[in-house]
DNA sequence: GTGAAAGCGCTAACAT
DNA sequence: ATGTTAGCGCTTTCAC
């Protein structure tokens, strides 16, 4: 409640106190004794003022602006970004901190992001948090040295900054041991080609659920391609097309999963009936609109966000080891939503 | 470019003047008098130095923060809350100004929101942008009084502030002539069932098309349902399975034209040789990665967001008049955007 | 257990 | 045309 024109002098005459006082009682200064009767007279007439304080003055006092640096790839383009933001700022929010975000192209090469660093620098945020969109390895701008730093969706080329990413290989195995369970055993995998992290731990999440299960592993189920819709159904087209089809497919993601769907409808295959589908990333706007629902995997950004922001307190307050956390990134649960898009096979 | 550790004294030494001079110079202070040999010299030991002015003093003294609040429904659910916040950031950082942004859920109510207002306030921000995620109307909560405020994609119901919200006529107007152009005369519209300006609107740009090009308007063609994939399905499967049936679907979003796609996919129809579409929103998560693509009409998030920070500027410079821009909503185009969902009807 | 006072870096009123 | 200086509201050292 901060009522402009209300001050700590204010409140320290209303208590009959020094603003020293009051600065003690409502920052709960350590080594500070005050008798607990004036503690609380000093509380009753700041509330009564509705007192709250200059944060430009405190950051001016204390070289604490109370800010932190959101820097994201892309927020206009996935929501993603949206819940990465809002895991942030209520994070920070229960620390009286402040997110002050800003957007960036996706670029590469050391010195990407340096400008967009410095306008953030500039706005002296006491630290940053640095997100990608999807999980890569990044080199950091060199005028992010000296501030604290996580990263979030990548990992630091240098091995310096602590970082959260998703757990790709603990979200496939959660979607093929479900659509194992559910009894199939010829499970066709839509892999993406690009050669990023995730492309790498759900083949082998979708690797290890099969050999647990003693499923052989049969390389021609495995097909990739770009990971985008047309892709995902032509691949669909193709191994859906064979006289030994898998009786489900799990897609790299929720976008090739789609292009699947199409190709399910043209061969006259009824999900999940005669298809069990799963797919990756619970883009909302896709799975929770396609018919059926599709049963994906969701990416832990709001996690991630507050992950951030907490890890960056700990940081600030000297509470956690950066070399520590910075020597392996922490992965964050990819928790299986299930809709309507597994089934059980058919008996034939 | 903030280097720690210099100041504006640091800057007056090596320039050889006071800090006076050096405020007066990089602030273009109006009404001063400096020597443009001086002003060189103050802006050439500025760079030296690699000063920036520390953004706490500045607030302190001037009693500005230089922040502007967003208050934004649901940044978590659409890619929309993503573009308004891309274009307030571009248009912020173009006046030196720095985006907070907090979420809120949608809730209504005069005191919906005034813990999140609340917030903003005891940031000190210079002025609030407050966003909703859907075309409406909103009643303002009353601690946001006295501060700066413009709103996104609704309006005040006391008439009192300045909003920017989407030409949904125009829209709808585009979306409809576009089909007409192409030959159409039997559109029907699947249409929100919702009391939003947005149903309204559209229906009336519908309407206006047909009566300019002479089509009579007939009732049975126009159905209405929730704005969603499944009513959209439904709506389309009724629609389509008349004898009579329209050669085009105007939807009142890519929702429901998705289940439009569904709807005429089951019966045979092909897009966009038996039936054109168009949508409305431009999701592209939707829009783009349907087959064929979907052509739809955008709304203009980028520039709702850009348009606020701009007005809030010249609000807080007395550039401009508040009541004057609160009398009226600023109207923001929808454009159409092409993609593969229209064709020429066929010639039967 | 409490208070006086210095000073964070800047702007602006006032002098010169 | 340029300089001197008071103070913005707070935290913190030091004295009592």
């Amino acid at each position: 409640m901060a009522v402009k024109g209300t001050g700590i002098r204010d409140v320290a005459k209303l208590a009959g106190v020094s603003v020293t006082t009051v600065s003690h009682v409502l920052n709960d200064t350590p080594h500070t004794r005050v008798a607990e009767e004036t503690r609380v007279r000093v509380r009753e007439a700041a509330k009564a003022l509705g007192y709250g304080p200059n944060r430009a003055a405190q950051a001016l006092r204390t070289n604490r602006s109370g800010l932190i640096g959101l820097l994201s790839e892309e927020i206009a383009t996935t929501p993603h970004a949206g819940r990465i933001i809002l895991g942030a700022q209520n994070a920070a929010r229960e620390h009286d901190l402040t997110l002050v975000i800003i957007n960036t192209d996706r670029e590469s090469g050391p010195n990407a992001h340096k400008d967009d660093v410095q306008a953030l620098i500039d706005r002296q945020v006491d630290a940053v948090l640095y997100a990608t969109m999807y999980h890569r390895m990044v080199s950091l701008p060199p005028n992010l040295q000296g501030l604290p730093t996580v990263l979030i969706d990548s990992t630091d080329r240098a091995g310096i900054v602590p970082a959260a990413v998703p757990d790709e290989v603990g979200g496939a195995i959660a979607a093929v041991t479900h659509l194992v369970e559910a009894g199939h055993t010829r499970i066709g995998f839509l892999n993406n080609d690009d050669d990023v992290p995730a492309t790498h731990g759900r083949l082998e999440g979708y690797r290890s659920v099969l050999e647990k299960h003693k499923i052989p592993y049969d390389a021609s189920l495995v097909l990739s391609g770009p990971s985008e819709t047309l892709p995902g159904y032509e691949l669909a087209r193709e191994i859906l097309g064979r006289s030994d089809r898998p009786t489900a497919l799990f897609c790299y993601n929720d976008r090739m999963a789609m292009g699947a769907y199409r190709a399910a409808t043209e061969l006259g295959l009824g999900i999940p009936d005669d298809l069990s589908i799963v797919g990756f990333d619970n883009q909302e706007l896709i799975a929770a609109n396609l018919f059926p629902g599709l049963t994906t995997v969701a990416l832990p950004h709001y996690e991630m966000g507050a992950w951030a922001v907490e890890t960056l307190v700990r940081l600030l307050h000297g509470e956690a080891d950066r070399k520590l956390l910075a020597d392996e990134p922490t992965l964050l649960d990819c928790p299986l939503v299930i809709r309507g898009s597994v089934a059980a096979p058919h008996a034939d």
